[in-house]
DNA sequence: CATTTCCGATTACGGATGTAAACTGTTTAC
DNA sequence: GTAAACAGTTTACATCCGTAATCGGAAATG
């Protein structure tokens, strides 16, 4: 599933509130946003077409659920993210995130330790391939 | 500067070998993306006129360097993805990143060690704000 | 010199995207 | 029950994107 930023917006609202009605993801959104509501009821439409939300039909009107899983999404988006930008080369791109991005000592802490369980399961293979 | 996905590709290129002349993208490109050259031409084209790239008239060709750091554009693809992916909140997208990539012995040192450096830069500060 | 060739410029075109109005059927409020 | 509000569907439209053909002028080649 290859979501664009718009529907990005839309669907990081509906993960995080599942299952919701259109009126709250044209709330939610016309607020934060600024989207009208015709925006966001076609974005909706739009999702629901290429199968990202599913629809539940409670009485008359629906109730949106996401239909695709954020996880697998992020992994898409990861992918081209690397693949364009770093031409799928990771470690560069991670060095320059960690080097930009703000990060807790919490954060740092819990990359330390995966970075440390990552080196357990794969032993040495000093080069990329 | 915002780039597509094909004209990440057509500046990856050049980035690497500037300054470049048309023929030598089109070359590479046909050979490893299967582009016409009319699809090449017409990257350069909208590069140039979008200012990612400077061109520089050698008789009767040009020579094509880029005009926008890579750096720069990376910073902002970066951005880009990790506002529209993770609603702009770096560690967890780190650490997906990580979790998912393949990566050598050597980049998880490095990684370590940049991280080793953050930690004592920012030295406490437990949470995100 | 005429023809082919190379290259940059112009034009094309369908699909995706952001943004939204208009239409339609239903529910609700006066 | 008639008008207003709501919700989903259709239609709209400019721009971007990928992909490319075509045009026009210069260079090379026979």
């Amino acid at each position: 599933m290859q979501l664009s930023d718009a529907e990005w917006i839309v669907m990081n609202l509906i993960w995080d509130s599942q299952p919701t009605e259109a009126s709250a993801v044209i709330a939610a959104l016309g607020a934060g946003n600024d989207w009208s509501d015709a925006t966001v009821k076609t974005m909706l439409h739009r999702l629901v077409k290429k199968g990202a939300l599913a629809t539940e039909q409670i009485g008359k009107k629906y109730r949106y659920t996401a239909a695709v899983r954020r996880s697998d999404c992020i992994r898409n988006a990861s992918r081209s993210f690397l693949d364009r930008v770093f031409g799928g080369d990771a470690a560069p791109a991670l060095l320059h995130l960690v080097k930009t991005a703000k990060l807790s000592q919490d954060d740092l802490d819990q990359l330390r330790e995966l970075l440390d369980s990552k080196s357990k399961n794969q032993p040495n293979k000093g080069s990329k391939e």
